[in-house]
DNA sequence: TCGCTATGCTTAACCGGAAAAGTTCACTCC
DNA sequence: GGAGTGAACTTTTCCGGTTAAGCATAGCGA
């Protein structure tokens, strides 16, 4: 089956190419009947403009890029990229741009595939996630022009657009919620060192402990994974003098978590209380369910897509705060027993 | 940052644009010299070819398509399809194919997309996912000859290549383990109907049944979710006779019926089994650790990208069955008490 | 009536590669 | 020595759009 082009709507219309692309692209130059005939006439033979071509002759592929380093293994437990990709997807398709996914294997391979990306002219613009602290992603990508939209922060993104959400008032919610119930060890199990988010939690960990009085705490690192959150969790429950309540930075190490204290023979939360970073559907699946702290991440994704739309466009639009994620207390929490 | 161009390359060699293009592609028409000076040049200056040009000449785009059509919320948190587009990545990625991905809310919106996409020339080929009875997709991208590997089967997927896995042997496997056990009355909590593979368990369910003797046997439907899950469950164990054994057509709605057993103080597995479709990590992260069907989701992915490439490439290779599931029993089955 | 402008279209150049067709030249061979 | 051959390039055309520039025609004011 012959894809139809632009020339054979012009044939059928008896105009030239030009009028065509003119009465398509909304541009002036064409009589309103004539636009109406050649836009029914596209209609009727299915007409839609090769992208390649479009791409060629404007400079717009008309398509963004996303590349993950993640192992397969942890991208598909994690609900975060998923959402997030729907998120984005929904703007996108709203304004049919295309999304183009690539899975890499290490910073140094996503830097690649940018690069790659950018002299192919395969898309108008990338969102970055996982940012790290200097990442060195960004100079490149300042380096390229490439539009590029972070997500995540604040700061740590040069001079590129970024869409974060306040990662240290939500912490402190958290903290400021299990010392009200009466917790005074509190532990917690950490993402992957390097990653932004995580130092940024860690720091405000550490400040708001101390500012709270809580003296024995401590942050354990993990890698977002449920067997490093099991071990972990069995490290410190089985600690001489363990915490009463722990905070993991995702859910699946929470679930994770929660899973090894029962085997333990703890009571959650009569023994010890468990909070999870982001909150996806498993949180209430599980038993107890867990308390977390939940965000819109669909509409954090879909955020970030504009504004990289936007970018694309030409209208730096500065940074952006999405909503800070809020708790939302569940039966994982609960006063720890008295001694 | 101007991107550098063929013609950029070919000016510093000292040789013309089509020099450079046989140089580059490996064609004769070069001298083994000037091939080595070139390449050179290409790679001192960075030169990637630029796509829509690649696309315009000749006739690839170097992208397949996927689209998936499930909600946000399901997409987020069932493990399948970011695993499988893991897999689809790896071997995509290995020959040097993009990934377009989009979103959709509908199988019509999936067919206009393909449409879409086969007229913008935007893919080589797509990857079809949840296969139904008697699927509408197939004949248009037949009717199109856009290359195309269905994920599911086997039937139904017309002229199309696909990849598919026994489901039948899976169940039956199941079946007959827990009949081994002791079981004698089998629940299942079900996906969306009319998706082949539901069907397919469906009828299989019956079969093996009735072969194995068992008269209460009861399948009800659900749409993957944990919600639905939770409140399948909560029907069938709240029914007179209640089952003793119960298997969940993904690894979602089996912890989700996991906790709905242990809220109503049922024990598991000491008053009824769970085994679950679909062994993701979480599967291990639950207490008790749930019995699985497993297979390799993201090899599944692979082949299927592997045989699409094939097919664009113009080799048809025919259907291919991948490895049947199989039962990986743990903690969530047992006999079942005796009455 | 003659310009002048605006409208509505056509023509043609261009984007950056791939590849068919054409050119040059060294070399072989009768 | 002249035809024939093949290697090594160059030139040209093409893919299918976008868009600047060109060109009739109509309308209008002086």
């Amino acid at each position: 089956m012959k894809r139809p082009t632009i020339a054979d709507v012009a044939r059928r219309a008896g105009v030239s190419k030009g009028a065509v692309s003119y009465a398509l692209n909304g541009q002036p130059g064409v009589s309103d009947a004539t636009r109406q005939r050649i836009l029914a006439i596209a209609q009727e033979i299915g007409f839609n403009p090769n992208s390649a071509a479009r791409a060629l002759s404007g400079a717009s592929a008309n398509a963004v890029g996303l590349a993950l380093c993640r192992p397969a293994r942890i991208l598909g437990i994690e609900p975060f990229f998923m959402e997030l990709i729907s998120g984005v997807e929904a703007e996108l398709s709203a304004r049919s741009y295309a999304l183009t996914l690539q899975v890499v294997a290490s910073p140094e391979a996503e830097i690649a595939v940018y690069r790659r990306w950018w002299g192919e002219r395969r898309v108008d613009g990338v969102l970055v996630c996982d940012l790290r602290v200097d990442d060195r992603r960004v100079p490149v990508l300042e380096e390229l022009r490439l539009p590029a939209v972070v997500i995540g922060g604040p700061g740590h993104s040069g001079g590129l657009d970024h869409v974060w959400s306040d990662e240290a008032v939500a912490l402190t919610e958290v903290l400021e919620y299990l010392v009200a119930l009466g917790h005074r060890q509190i532990a917690r199990v950490g993402g992957l060192p390097g990653l932004l988010h995580t130092e940024i939690r860690t720091e405000t960990f550490g400040t708001v402990c101390r500012r709270l009085g809580l003296d024995r705490t401590v942050t354990v690192s993990s890698d977002y994974s449920g067997e490093e959150g099991a071990r972990a969790t069995r490290r410190l429950l089985s600690s001489a003098d363990r915490p009463t309540a722990i905070v993991y930075d995702n859910d699946v190490m929470a679930i994770a978590g929660l899973s090894v204290a029962q085997e333990m023979g703890l009571g959650v939360p009569s023994d010890v209380s468990i909070v999870a970073w982001d909150d996806s559907p498993l949180c209430q699946l599980v038993h107890p369910s867990l308390t977390a702290l939940h965000r819109d991440i669909p509409a954090y994704g879909a955020h970030a897509a504009g504004r990289l739309l936007a970018a694309i466009a030409g209208q730096p639009l500065g940074d952006f705060q999405d909503e800070t994620a809020h708790l939302i207390p569940r039966g994982s929490t609960a006063p720890p027993r008295q001694p």
